[in-house]
DNA sequence: TCTCGCTTTAACGCATTTTTGACGCCGCAC
DNA sequence: GTGCGGCGTCAAAAATGCGTTAAAGCGAGA
């Protein structure tokens, strides 16, 4: 379980770091937006922990970027306590909203209630016929055998088992995977979607191409 | 989606129910512990508001024995805003916490969060009579029958779609088609209206020419 | 430092899609 | 009747996107 905390004042990043810490989470931390960003792009946290009060940019200006791409768990912080700010917050996809000074007890209380709620989904384990994906391990397994699969790898193939039969954009899966800044490149899609199938071949999953749109993965 | 509020105060139940149904959802409500838990038995509410001080039992008690057997989410609603009850509530499963006086908006804004979380958002298709059109997906389909279409079909049959039965000008479907710069090049129209007229043959949907104007997409 | 596995880049042939051009039709004005 | 402009239709040409393969980066661990 990996933290990603955002917030500029280093003393709440050491009070947040200690407290999570010691429930067992990993912790990463930002100072500024787009650092934050750039952090949850590239080490995919579980949960973060959110400051509006940034001081490059807005913090629901933030918010609204990752959730271009990214369903992660985001908790507010914030010292305003207007309603208009929380209200824009969730409107932006927060998760939650905690105003300064805070209960660290409460705190830790609300972000354990979001993670519950999340592992409802992620726990489960993704399964499509054959195919079971174990999100915990980012193991997979093929009629009972175990599947190597890379990261990319897997993390495309969640993806396209999350949304079984449906397509999916090449935006949504370039976002999901590579991130928000990979979106024109397609290509990557083209060799990866090759590997899985290599990987897949003989078991009843195809990935099919919607020619210009982006790819579905079909159980015959 | 049906919320179900168990409050002993009659002016909560009425300030929620008004607020609920206003945002679409059907509402039940109990006044007291033991009638809430038979509701949601009976009803399987899609989320539950629940005030932690009922006259016949401990609204934790209440969450408890909930959770026994559902996961519906709970939000918390309470007129105590001690740190230990909170971590209570959520300990014993809560999924969020508010405090009265609490601000109608917000608490809506809350509920929506947690409902996004769970799952529970459809996307907004586009609908004329048996043409539905999947924006989330670039999907289409006629009488229930996949229609193909490649990403400029698709784009333009949208346009047409979300003003069925009025005319849209040349320059409004080039623009939102092809770009700005297309503007003049009614040829392309010509072309593409021929494509869909073909795809959509058979069909109760007409697209009309306006001539010198524009096109417009009819039901007969 | 070297090796190995993974990711990224590049290159090519092929299929589909988009663009372009050609032609005939129809209605309207002259 | 004739000429003209907008339209529908068709098909060839150009552009784009896809699958495939292989080689070049890159980073972690030996």
């Amino acid at each position: 379980m990996t933290a990603l905390i955002i917030d500029d004042e280093i003393q709440i990043r050491r009070l947040l770091r200690m407290a999570l810490e010691s429930k067992g989470y990993t912790v990463r931390d930002a100072e500024i937006g787009q650092m934050g960003l750039q952090e949850a792009v590239f080490h995919k946290p579980d949960v973060i922990l959110l400051d509006l009060g940034l001081p490059d940019m807005d913090g629901v200006e933030v918010l609204k970027r990752l959730r271009e791409w990214s369903t992660v768990p985001v908790l507010i912080l914030s010292v305003r306590d207007q309603e208009a700010v929380k209200l824009a917050a969730f409107d932006a996809g927060a998760d939650d909203y905690v105003s300064k000074p805070f209960s660290t007890a409460e705190l830790i209380a609300r972000l354990t209630a979001i993670q519950r709620r999340q592992g409802c989904h992620e726990a489960a384990n993704l399964q499509l016929g054959p195919l079971v994906l174990d999100p915990a391990h980012h193991e997979a397994s093929l009629n009972g055998q175990p599947l190597k699969l890379t990261p990319t790898e897997y993390a495309l193939l969640a993806q396209l088992v999350r949304h079984a039969g449906k397509v999916v954009t090449l935006k949504q899966l370039l976002r999901a995977v590579w991130g928000p800044q990979a979106e024109e490149q397609s290509h990557y899609l083209r060799v990866y979607a090759n590997h899985l199938r290599k990987k897949l071949e003989g078991s009843a999953l195809e990935i099919k191409n919607e020619p210009g749109i982006g790819y579905r993965l079909d159980q015959r």
